[in-house]
DNA sequence: ATGTTGATGTATGCTGAACG
DNA sequence: CGTTCAGCATACATCAACAT
């Protein structure tokens, strides 16, 4: 009797371990691939060394949050602890794009740690000369600056500027036309493409980086924003490429690699190359070795994959340029995209502007005259530079001619009073 | 000698696929 | 599963080969 009993109670003992695991097994399928662990496999992952080394990495290449901390310098900050403790070396590519993501993904607090990836890639605003890289800071101040802005009364620094204030879509563009290679910006502006249609052009470098997702979410949404258009070669690749611009593919979502969650639903249009188009333009084919597959959320057709297995792609670059245009020029037609005139309100205000700027502008003539003699004699203030330098300790990010010409504003305004 | 071209190797970010 | 690789795109540095 107390014989079984105890041996009943050893044996539990003993395989305890072993059943807890596999009833964890039992509810979670992936545990099954840790029983190993239980059994005899010492290895070392980098990924559960990862997992403790991150936070202190962070901490020390943004030196506890105050500054934004590269991935890299993550990694190099992660690295030294990392493979002392797995006794092998780490590749920057596995923690900066597989790691680093997981781990973010895994814990909430490190949603707010201040990452920062390079740009790849812009987005250049018709009629502005605003040219925005598509960095994480870059995107950051970019948004921020579009929720700050509001258009102020009249300035006079702004005297001889017609241009009607705006940042961002409002007022300004028609949609985003996206391509994922750089290579055609100079096309583009010299048939001043942006400026006929008043498009934004948004370019990459392949893939599309978080910073540009993050942009497109904000700029394109179906409630309210402009028109995503999508240009892209007709191989695998291209068309991967414009689907994970604006969605977040089943095979990220499932190795818990997804780099960006979209808060909206995107206004998107896939302008090509798409096997149509091909065959209406009668583009030329290079031949490529097909590799992989299309994933069950794939937007490519049946025929495409067809063309697309058979070993044949098509690159944008197979367009002569000037085709290229005619070609993307039918297809803003076929979708409406149009120069953009604002709403009645914004024109009248507009419009108010732009008759006091008109009318300033008639009598600068006058003034000027007048202004030239009176700064031709003023007399220079004694202690010139030392009332500069007195400002500069003050603010000493601020340039020399910001501080005077605030000292000689100041000393006009003291005389006419 | 000087200038241009092309190959090679480094770097960046991102993905799907494959390896063990 | 954890880890690595190959591929999309591009910039930049370096060096050898070639033309002027």
């Amino acid at each position: 009797m107390s014989l079984t009993s105890d041996l009943k109670s050893v044996t539990k003992s003993v395989t305890k371990n072993w059943t807890a695991q596999r009833k964890r097994e039992e509810r979670d399928s992936r545990a099954r691939y840790s029983r190993a662990q239980y059994m005899q496999s010492d290895r070392v992952y980098q990924k559960d060394v990862a997992w403790s080394v991150i936070p202190k990495a962070y901490a020390k290449a943004s030196s506890n949050g105050k500054y934004p901390a590269h991935a890299r310098q993550i990694f190099y900050a992660a690295r030294p602890e990392i493979q002392k403790r797995t006794g092998r070396p780490l590749q920057s590519v596995y923690f900066t794009q597989h790691l680093l993501p997981m781990y973010i993904n895994e814990h909430p607090e490190a949603a707010a740690w201040w990452i920062v990836y390079d740009a790849r890639g812009r987005l250049i605003e018709p009629h502005t000369d605003e040219q925005i890289p598509l960095g994480t800071l870059e995107v950051n101040n970019y948004l921020l600056s579009i929720g700050k802005h509001e258009v102020v009364g009249f300035d006079f620094h702004e005297a001889f500027d017609t241009d009607y204030p705006t940042k961002g879509p409002a007022n300004r563009m028609s949609a985003v036309l996206f391509i994922e290679k750089e290579g055609f910006n100079e096309l583009f502006k010299a048939v001043k493409l942006a400026e006929r249609y008043d498009l934004s052009i948004m370019s990459s470098k392949g893939q599309s980086v978080v910073a540009a997702r993050r942009l497109v979410d904000w700029l394109c949404d179906v409630g309210g924003g402009v028109p995503l258009l999508v240009l892209h070669d007709f191989d695998k690749a291209g068309l991967e490429i414009a689907q994970n611009l604006t969605t977040v593919s089943e095979a990220a979502r499932e190795s818990d690699r997804v780099r960006y969650e979209f808060r909206n639903e995107i206004n998107v249009i896939d302008l090509g190359i798409r096997l149509t188009d091909v065959e209406q333009w009668h583009l030329e084919a290079e031949s490529v070795r097909f590799k992989g597959d299309f994933g069950p959320d794939s937007i490519v057709t049946s025929d495409e994959q067809a063309f697309l297995r058979s070993n044949r792609r098509v690159e944008l670059n197979a367009f002569a340029s000037e085709d290229f245009i005619k070609w993307i020029e039918a297809k803003l037609k076929e979708h409406g995209i149009k120069k953009v005139i604002p709403d009645a309100d914004t024109l009248a205000d507009a419009y108010r502007r732009a008759y006091l700027i008109a009318s300033i502008n008639r009598h600068v003539d006058d003034f000027l005259d007048e202004a030239r003699d009176e700064a031709d004699e003023v007399q220079i203030p004694k202690r010139l530079a030392a009332r500069i330098k007195k400002a500069l300790r003050e603010d000493p990010a601020r340039p020399w001619d910001a501080v005077l010409a605030d000292i000689a504003k100041e000393d006009l305004d003291e005389k006419a009073c």
